[in-house]
DNA sequence: ATGAAAGCGCTAACAA
DNA sequence: TTGTTAGCGCTTTCAT
């Protein structure tokens, strides 16, 4: 039913190791009537419809050429795909003739020898792509380290093999955008909307925030930082009232920089409550995996997804290539999606 | 290196063939003594970390035990990877022994042969899920048929093999909450935010639409429709005029119902500046993947992308055992996420 | 430049 | 209940 070497070498009337080398491109025939029979192979192959077998080739060659990526499951937002990401993944694989293979895992699934997933519990991949970016579980390392296979984190901090956005100097530049056009008073904004992600943060919590304050401090200015305590519940009176402060008083601040486009809304609609046009009266700048389309463009630092991705890949093969090398940790700069939210601020 | 059924053979002084029963589970022992081996290989084989290599096993039995999944890579929404569609493939698929795959194509990619994408070009995967939601490239549909695989086809509408939410009966079910609230003028709202996505529209933007107008009609009531015609690029004057209409007048709709989020955040600025309360004034529905969670819990249908993955998983299956049969396109219907923009109109 | 033979790790079919 | 044998489709020697 399906074509194999040997029905090609059949037809051909040749032996399979020709075909074969034929057609991966081993071979480069000079005589021109190697180059005839080089050709007719090729022409016989594609008419049978002729597709290589990875499994047999995997099994010769000790390389299955795919990536894992691992995905947490639980639903409290422990790992985030985002399309960009598996773009990035998907094209740099490819252009190595690999491809991507995804697992998503609940917590229990890893720790339980009998219900482990197939990509951890067969061997089935060259590497591969952690992309639990925060809470790790306990033991997931040590597993993952027993494996023997070659791993790279994503979108985490650790001491080696990660690759992260640059989102300290992401939230460094984005004020400095704000200062460089004559705001003063910029205020930082970080709500943590669902109870459960406040008590432990992504790396990038911090980091935005730590270069929001780098930057108003190199400029000398006073930082102002909105957001919930960690581990503290996050109310509706509490932000009610912080937005309050925030968008009224001849104090307010001209400009804001949010976290995130949840935390940028829930400031929008007040906002539009008490007549304040933005860019105009307030400029406002996000962080996001991709340019909110609301009702006018946000100005947006955008999260490197596709470029984190390339530059895991480039990891992991050299991992693959490697295992014992230990890889620095990697960051990736932040673009900017120039949108309208952002102008001078009033005189 | 990588332990082998061999090297646990040899250790256990028993064949390949007894390791690789045992192991699988083929071979359950009922004599007390052939219990204790068994047991003993088991404890080899957790000793010596071995894994099955899933290549070797893939060559003998026939089976990659892979699906793949196929999506754009054309930035322009052809296809959409929501986490909760990757959940619920995984998961079904890990069910079964398998898992999931991916690969994200440019178009071009998929029209010349020489730079086709490895899922493609070579045999590696048992069955493929192809997740082109609106414009399928010209030939990709002979392309797969060519390749002989078993595919399914998500959230789209085919004559068959294809698995797609139930849009018509979400924009009905949607509709007749409202009226059965009482409200009497309602409006489907659809902005076509991107210009390049009104030319080729998904068939959800119909489907919704359609359901809204039987259940207005049902009630005897009239339908408003917003929204742009297609092919013609929506502008922001046309937008904001609409959007006036919708909110001013003694004659304005008690309640709207929004195509997707983009949708409505377009109207809620412009609502917030008029004062209009939501849900007092203004009610609001909307579908989408996930409840957003802006200033307040919007009341969403939410598109059953988890229960179409199982689905889709489990049509493949049903493919992959008989490749000739023909499926009937399913349909998985939206579940409700009661948010806090929908309430009874005023008086 | 080409072919024959061996073997990758595993499973299926048969024999003991 | 267990082991022996024979492949699966491909690549990699090593001869020719």
């Amino acid at each position: 039913m399906v074509a194999t070497l040997q029905d090609i070498a059949k037809r051909a009337r040749v032996s399979k190791v020709t075909v074969s080398a034929v057609l991966t491109g081993r071979y480069i025939p000079k005589r021109s009537d190697a180059v005839r029979r080089a050709k007719r192979i090729h022409r016989i192959a594609a008419e049978l419809g002729y597709r290589p077998n990875t499994a047999a080739r995997a099994i010769s060659s000790g390389r299955f050429g795919a990536a894992g990526l691992i995905l947490s499951a639980a639903k409290r937002g422990y790992s985030t795909l985002p399309q960009e990401l598996v773009a990035g993944l998907c094209a740099a694989l490819e252009a190595q003739g690999m491809h991507l293979s995804v697992a998503m895992l609940s917590d229990e699934e890893l720790i339980d020898d009998a219900v482990m997933p197939r990509m951890i519990r067969e061997w089935c991949m060259d590497g591969l792509l952690v992309n639990y970016n925060k809470h790790t579980p306990a033991g997931m390392a040590e597993l993952l380290e027993r494996l023997g296979a070659p791993v790279v984190w994503l979108n985490c901090k650790r001491d080696r093999d990660c690759v992260h956005p640059d989102d300290f100097n992401a939230g460094r530049l984005a004020t400095q955008q704000l200062i460089e056009l004559g705001h003063r008073r910029i205020a930082y904004v970080r709500f943590s909307i669902r109870p459960e992600m406040t008590a432990d943060a992504h790396y990038s919590e911090a980091d935005r925030r730590d270069g929001y304050k780098a930057a108003m401090r190199e400029a000398g200015l006073t930082a102002t930082v909105v957001e919930a305590d960690p581990g503290t519940k996050p109310d509706k009176a509490w932000r009610a009232e912080v937005i309050r402060q925030l968008l009224t008083g001849d104090q307010r601040p001209t400009a804001l920089v949010a976290y995130g486009n949840l935390d940028l809304t829930q400031i929008m609609l007040p906002a539009a409550r008490l007549g304040l046009k933005v860019p105009e009266d307030l400029s406002v700048v996000v962080f996001s995996d991709a340019p909110s389309l609301a009702e006018k463009p946000i100005t947006t630092w955008l999260v490197p997804q596709a470029a984190m991705g390339r530059e895991a890949v480039a990891l992991l093969n050299r991992k693959i290539e490697q295992p014992a090398e230990v890889l620095d940790p990697q960051t990736v700069a932040f673009t900017l999606f120039e949108g309208e939210t952002v102008a001078p601020p009033r005189q």
